[in-house]
DNA sequence: AATATGCGCAATTGATTTATTGCATATATT
DNA sequence: AATATATGCAATAAATCAATTGCGCATATT
């Protein structure tokens, strides 16, 4: 079974869960109101959120509380990351060009 | 079927592929020889790519030059930012902890 | 103590994905 | 002109995923 980050956020249910739980912890059932789904269904996706360590849980009673691990989410960054280097070389490339042009015209 | 920018980055193959033509245009047949799969896995991997607009391509004669599209990785840089205001905010939180307890040190 | 609620876990089913195989088409090479 | 190469497309099979249903267990509520 394949459980890396961006197998997490190819669900759009599951990247609604993590806006949701960006604001605030929730219990499971109260996410599964918001949705349409079950919360079976929601308990699914949590629990592959928990795994990837997207979401850590805190229980009170038997209520579970669940919240938004923003480490995880800073990996996501860091992959892009790799990508911004080279647009901003790119970005460099074109002002490089339009300081050329410049130059040109006088 | 889904073709969201998310479900194309599930794959790690995809991703892979996209570092590949981060730094240079490359054809199906050359990416291929990159990885483990066939040819014809890579080509349904950059259909997708191309689905999702991921990816641009360029005709050559009979070879299909891919190359990455920066716009929508920089999509993705912007789904994330709706967390770094959130990471941000909870640092803020942090340093005033901080703050306060170097006051109470005084 | 009996009942209700919140939750996780497992089995099942249907949908979606991924990779393979085989083929057709267009462009090079000889 | 014949052959080789680069590629896309379609059909299929295998793997994976998502949602439902049904269950059991622990914690609240009455």
């Amino acid at each position: 079974m394949r459980r890396d980050v961006f197998q997490a956020l190819a669900d759009p249910t599951r990247r609604a869960i993590l806006l949701l739980l960006a604001s605030h912890a929730m219990t499971p059932s109260a996410i599964a109101v918001e949705f349409q789904t079950s919360r079976q269904a929601v308990s699914k996706h949590i629990q592959m959120l928990t795994e990837c360590e997207l979401v850590k849980q805190q229980q009170q009673g038997r209520e579970i509380y669940y919240s938004l691990e923003i480490k995880k989410i800073k990996e996501i960054d860091k992959w892009l990351e790799q990508f911004k280097k080279i647009w901003e070389d790119r970005f460099d490339q074109l002002d490089n060009v339009l300081l050329t042009l410049k130059k040109n015209e006088k």
